[in-house]
DNA sequence: TCAAGACATCGACAACTGTCAATGTCTTTG
DNA sequence: CAAAGACATTGACAGTTGTCGATGTCTTGA
């Protein structure tokens, strides 16, 4: 498995200018675009605020399941897709899974849609 | 036809306390989803800059088409999914439309994502 | 070693989305 | 009025996405 794919998908972060300063070229469109997309979905936005809002800025998948109202499955791939993003890190402690926000991430791509 | 189609279909200026802050309400997140997926394109991203770097801030649909290297109907329909969004707003002037971004639209937006 | 439980993965399906060719509408100009 | 041109709309199609039930994997505790 090459080493690449351990890394976030998109890497928002050194990405590119804001987007309002110069023609987004065909790739960085590309790369930001994944990361919005990642974003753009009314359960992954709840799943990222009640991760922020959980006590400690981490929570169990066992935490978010009931008061997000879909099965465990789809939380799962939900949180999948933002970890892969570079939203939300993973990190296995015992049975449990606490995801947990990325500093930065969200800030880095609020900056890119904004002018400094 | 009721007035409020007339609006943009997603008010994301009103919509929602930062998503860091407390846990996100079902109806703010979709709200907030729904702004987010018409920029979780590269070519709708494209065009925002584009249009946000032209000269005037505001480019004619025949100023995209090339640069954008997609269909005249294509880039119409991007640029629909964008106004409807409440991004770009939309001024018939004899033959051409010109589209400009609208202001504060993408800086809501990017205040939604981020800790004040 | 076995049972229970937390989480991930798989397979399937309906719904949505991006794209283009064809066509329609409206404005300008000859 | 007729022709040309800028843009929007329609219809169709392939590809993607959100969801769930069923199943798999791994850890803990008896």
């Amino acid at each position: 498995m090459p080493v690449a794919t351990l890394l976030p998908l998109t890497d928002v972060t050194a990405c590119c200018a804001p987007i309002t300063r110069e023609p987004l070229g065909a790739h960085d469109a590309e790369t930001l675009a994944k990361t919005l997309k990642a974003l753009a979905d009314p359960a992954r936005l709840r799943l990222v605020s009640m991760v922020a809002a959980h006590d400690g800025q981490e929570a169990c998948v066992c935490d978010l399941i009931e008061p997000l109202g879909l099965s465990q499955p789809t939380v799962s791939h939900h949180l999948k897709v933002l970890v892969d993003a570079g939203i939300l890190s993973r990190d296995k402690r015992g049975v449990w899974a606490y995801y947990a926000i990325i500093p930065g991430a969200l800030d880095a791509l609020a900056a890119a849609l904004t002018t400094p």
